[in-house]
DNA sequence: TTGTAAGCGTTATCAT
DNA sequence: ATGATAACGCTTACAA
């Protein structure tokens, strides 16, 4: 894993950071910027076009009794002044921002990307739009995040794991009437909205595969103990072990962390055990993948010498090389979902209209591709 | 790249999307919703501390003038009561919505990743929010794009490609004042904030490393054509090619744009070729992966039988096996300096003080990793 | 159908 | 050092 790192420039560039003064030039114009600049108001447009301000704001929402040619006359006039609404004034009316959050940890690229694609997915052409809040370490400053939550002037909030299963922030929010939806497995607290995965099952689904291959010797990589995915996983697998009539030999389960270099370091020690393990089963696929160069690192071969699965069915599964098998967590629908019902609940609190089911189950996928075969 | 996929779900668990109706139970505390339950204000703390409310309002902004007993008196009416300010009032008396748009376009997961990073690095311990707003094909709806952004209420926006680039885009939002920041190697176009990194130079140099191991059959994967970056990093490689009294050959320069399956096809058109390039060039990691793949799927080895060599030093070139030689492209930081100097504007109109320069510079770095080697 | 006036929760201006 | 009062830009009563 040796690597060379050379750093260049061309030598008639400036130097690293150099800033090339332009102040001055046309480039400048946008300088003026919003904050000087008085954009025209509801005033203005009332003025233009010959109306109360009343009869604007009726106008522009497409509110009933508008006289059609007025509403005509309104619009051509806003059209004029490039008039757009003050968020903030309407905002501060509605008592809704029409913003929501997305928390979440550090975890793998991949998952934050689906994560967010999946909120954005639910927001596009709606009103709400998303703020992103990561935060570190939650499990040891739990109300720090709650008052940034707070303070962000936020209709609502979606926790992804871990943040979704501490309850001194929950408390927080629910004390604040701060609404959020939970994307989390621990189905035994049930604290607002929850959407889901059953983080169990899928487990046990991955390690019956292992098992049926007729890997006995099987090499665990455990998750960041802080997010309950882990341990329900690890529940998954022991029950497959057990429909096998065997057990998760304890030398072989290592902590991790969901992270690419943690990942290679328990890799490296499972396969430094004799008899070394057959299959190295990790809890996700960014230690699964650290896990395949541990074993090339080794001089040994994946899936010939030691068979390798993952989970989460995140992008890298599919461009390794060769492809993980692993099982597929649909964090994009859960997402998508945690905000519909977020979005519904926040609705029913305006319109008295009902609230939505506050639990919404995902159904997970076992996807078995070339980095499993029967033991030699 | 045969997959199969089967799909489990326990049978004792309810069915795909199945919602459990929990109303009712004390789980539903959190619906009572902002909207309804109001939230203390100014007022109710100034009532508790016994103040009028523009001294709660000089003592919670740490402002001068105002006893410190006082201070703490406030400050402890305010915590008691869980107070938090309305951001929306805030705003709309500051003409500042404290929030930053950011806009990019499906590139791969680990760039997006590293460029909410940077911004959001900056953005702690600041007022600023982070709103993001990605959105497909600007190149054909640029319009579209600046409604949906001057609609959004942010007080600016960073802008990333290709976005960056599209001058019906900057137009927009030169006319409504809407600041930005872009991101992007169009050193041409000088209209508002520029953060780059001189792409051509860093095309260059991956591009020198290949003919210097002795590499001269070159294949080349584009990225997509939208992006500036594609036209200037191949500018790179053909002034690496003339250094070297050679160029590339017309045959080996294929299109792609970014992603790994179509790499993995482009690469695969390469490979076809006889003979056959001893090295591939892709614009991308990704796409440089899935070149990793092509090659051994078409049962040869990386680099024995052809180097490949990607672009951005994106986490999957580190994570592929054998790592792969690349060039790093310093997005976080260039979201960190986009960010910077975008704020600095902001407070500079606010506050008359100086503009910040309008352009920054950052370095590249060549990664010579274990997936380039001299030809057989 | 349209307009007037009263707020929404802050901060800023001027007093005191 | 502190406070009454007026903005900020909009929407919602309530009149007309």
């Amino acid at each position: 894993m040796t690597t060379f790192t050379v750093s260049h420039r061309h030598k008639s560039r400036e130097a690293l950071f150099t800033c090339t003064d332009k102040v001055g030039t046309g480039a400048t114009t946008h300088l003026a910027g919003a904050a000087i600049s008085k954009r025209s108001t509801i005033i203005d447009v009332a003025g233009l076009a010959g109306v109360s301000i009343k009869t604007v704001s009726r106008a522009l929402n497409d509110a009933p009794h508008v006289n059609a040619d007025t509403r005509r006359r309104v619009k051509e006039a806003a059209a004029a002044l490039d008039y757009h609404p003050n968020i903030a004034a309407q905002s501060l009316i509605a008592r809704r921002s029409y913003l929501l959050g997305l928390t979440y940890e550090r975890p793998s690229p991949s998952y934050v990307v689906e994560l967010q694609n999946g909120a954005l997915a639910r927001l596009e052409n709606s009103r709400y739009r998303l703020v992103v809040l990561p935060f570190r370490d939650v499990a040891n400053r739990p109300e720090e995040l709650g008052s940034l939550l707070l303070r962000a002037g936020l209709d609502g909030v979606i926790l992804a794991p871990p943040a979704c299963d501490q309850h001194e922030l929950l408390s927080m929010l629910d004390r604040q009437k701060l609404p959020y939806a939970r994307i989390t497995p621990h189905h035994e607290m049930d604290r607002g909205i929850v959407t889901a995965m059953d983080e169990v099952e899928a487990g046990r689904a991955i390690a019956t595969h292992l098992l049926e291959l007729g890997h006995r010797r099987i090499g665990i990589v455990m998750g960041d103990p802080s997010h309950a995915a882990s341990a329900a996983r690890m529940e998954g697998y022991r029950l497959a072990f057990a429909d096998f009539d065997a057990e998760p030999i304890d030398d072989l389960v290592v902590s991790g962390d969901f992270t690419y270099d943690v990942g290679y370091s328990a890799a490296a020690e499972l396969l430094s055990n004799s008899p070394r393990p057959t299959a190295i089963l990790a809890q996700n696929d960014d230690m699964a993948v650290a896990a395949m160069a541990a074993v090339r690192d080794a001089g040994l071969s994946v899936p010939g010498d030691v068979s390798v699965a993952g989970f989460d069915n995140s992008e890298v599964s599919r461009t390794t090389w060769p492809q993980l098998t692993t099982v597929r967590q649909p964090v994009n629908e859960m997402a998508w979902d945690a905000v519909d019902r977020l979005i519904a609940t926040l609705d029913a609190n305006d319109s008295q209209r009902e609230a939505p089911p506050l639990r919404g189950d995902h159904p997970y996928e076992l996807i078995v591709r070339a980095s499993t075969a029967p033991p030699l």
